[in-house]
DNA sequence: AACTATTGATAAAC
DNA sequence: TGTTTATCAATAGTT
C-alpha cells in the first residue's frame, strides 16, 4: 500500500526502516484495537523495536491474557524462570550494545565521518537530512531572536511611557511652582497696594 | 475498507461478527508478520475469539518475548531488593538504555527536532556541526563524481584508441584490396597480351 | 510531518 | 468458508 510494492524482506536503509516501523507499528496497534472492539475479542500485542523499545496493546489485563495463553498451550512457569532469564539479560545487553554502535555510526555519518562504503544515494539522503536540520535550527534561532527583540521593544515602550509620565509630572510641578510664585507676587502686591 | 464505513463498536449481528473476526484476525496476523520482517522487530500477538479459541503469531520464541516484556515492566518499576548480580545487570542495562536515549536525543537535535530547552549557544553549536557535516558530505560527493568523470574519460580514451586502430586496419585492408585488383588486371592484361 | 499515488484490506453479496 | 467486487484504509515514496 504505497507508491510501490514492497518486497517482504528486511528494509536495509536504516532511516526508511525506522520510518516504516513507526508507521506500521501504529497501524498494527490500531487494527488490534479495532479487532478487539468490533469482534469482542481478547487481544494482546507486544512489539519490540530493533533497538529494544517496547510497545504494547492489550484489550484486557495483559497478564491475564498471557496466563490464558500459557494455560492454553500448557507451558510450565519454570520455562521462563532460571537460566533462561540470565540468557535473556545477556541478549538484552548485547542488543543494546549493538544499538549504541549503530547510533554512533549514524552520528559519525552526520558528522561527515566514516563515509567509506556509502553510495551517492546514501550521501544525498544524509545531506538532505542535515540541510533540514540546519534549516530548523536556524528557524529556531530566528524565533529566539525575534522574541528577544519583541521583549526589548516592549521594555523600551514601557520605559518611554514611564519617561513621559515623569516628564509630565515634572512639568506640572514646574507649572504649579511658577503659578504659586505669581500668586505670591500678586498677593504681595495686594498687600502692598 | 469495504463497501461502507464501519462504526467502531461491537458488531451486533453474530454472523457478521464472526466473519469479520475471521477476516480481520488473518489481516492482523499478516501485518504482524510483515512488521517483524520488514523492520526487524520482535512481535508477539495473542488473540482469543469471544468463544475462547486462541490464535497467535510470534516472530521469535514467544515465551522469550513475553519474558522480555515482563523484564521491561520489571525494570521500569523501581524497585525491590534482589541478588547483587541481578542488580548489576539491571544497572548495566539501564545505563545502556540511557546511552541509547542520549544518542537518540542527539539525533533528534541533528534533525532539528525537540529543540525546546536549548539555548542560543547550543543551537549555534549544533548548526556548526551540521554545516561541517554537510560540507564533508558534499566533498565526498564531489570526489565520487570526479572519480566517475575520470573513469568515463579513460574509457572514452580507450575507445577512441581502439577506434583508431580499427580504422587503420580497415584502411590497410582497403589498400591491400585495391592493390590486388590492380595486380589482377595487370596480370590479365599480360595474359591477354 | 504533510502529501498523494498506489497498493492492500475488507464489507457486502453470492 | 471461498470468491468477487466496490470501496475504504494504510502506507511507500517524496518533498
Amino acid at each position: 500500500m504505497g507508491r510501490g510494492k514492497v518486497e517482504l524482506k528486511r528494509i536495509e536503509n536504516p532511516t526508511n526502516r525506522q520510518v516504516t516501523f513507526s508507521k506500521r507499528r501504529n497501524g498494527l496497534l490500531k487494527k488490534a484495537f479495532e479487532l478487539s472492539v468490533l469482534c469482542d475479542a481478547e487481544v494482546a500485542l507486544l512489539v519490540f523495536s530493533p533497538s529494544g523499545k517496547a510497545y504494547q496493546f492489550s484489550s484486557h489485563e495483559i497478564n491475564k491474557t498471557i496466563a490464558k495463553y500459557k494455560l492454553e498451550v500448557g507451558i510450565t512457569k519454570s520455562d521462563e524462570e532460571g537460566v533462561t532469564t540470565m540468557e535473556m539479560w545477556r541478549n538484552e545487553i548485547e542488543n543494546l550494545r549493538k544499538t549504541v554502535d549503530a547510533l554512533e555510526a549514524r552520528d559519525k555519518h552526520f558528522a561527515g565521518e566514516n563515509l567509506a562504503g556509502l553510495g551517492m544515494k546514501d550521501l544525498k539522503q544524509i545531506e538532505r537530512q542535515l540541510r533540514v536540520g540546519v534549516e530548523r535550527i536556524r528557524s529556531k534561532k530566528r524565533r529566539i531572536v525575534a522574541e528577544h527583540i519583541n521583549y526589548l521593544k516592549k521594555k523600551q515602550k514601557d520605559l518611554q511611557e514611564e519617561n513621559n509620565n515623569l516628564q509630565k509630572k515634572l512639568h506640572e510641578l514646574q507649572e504649579a511652582s511658577t503659578s504659586s510664585i505669581i500668586l505670591e507676587s500678586d498677593a504681595t502686591r495686594v498687600f502692598q497696594g
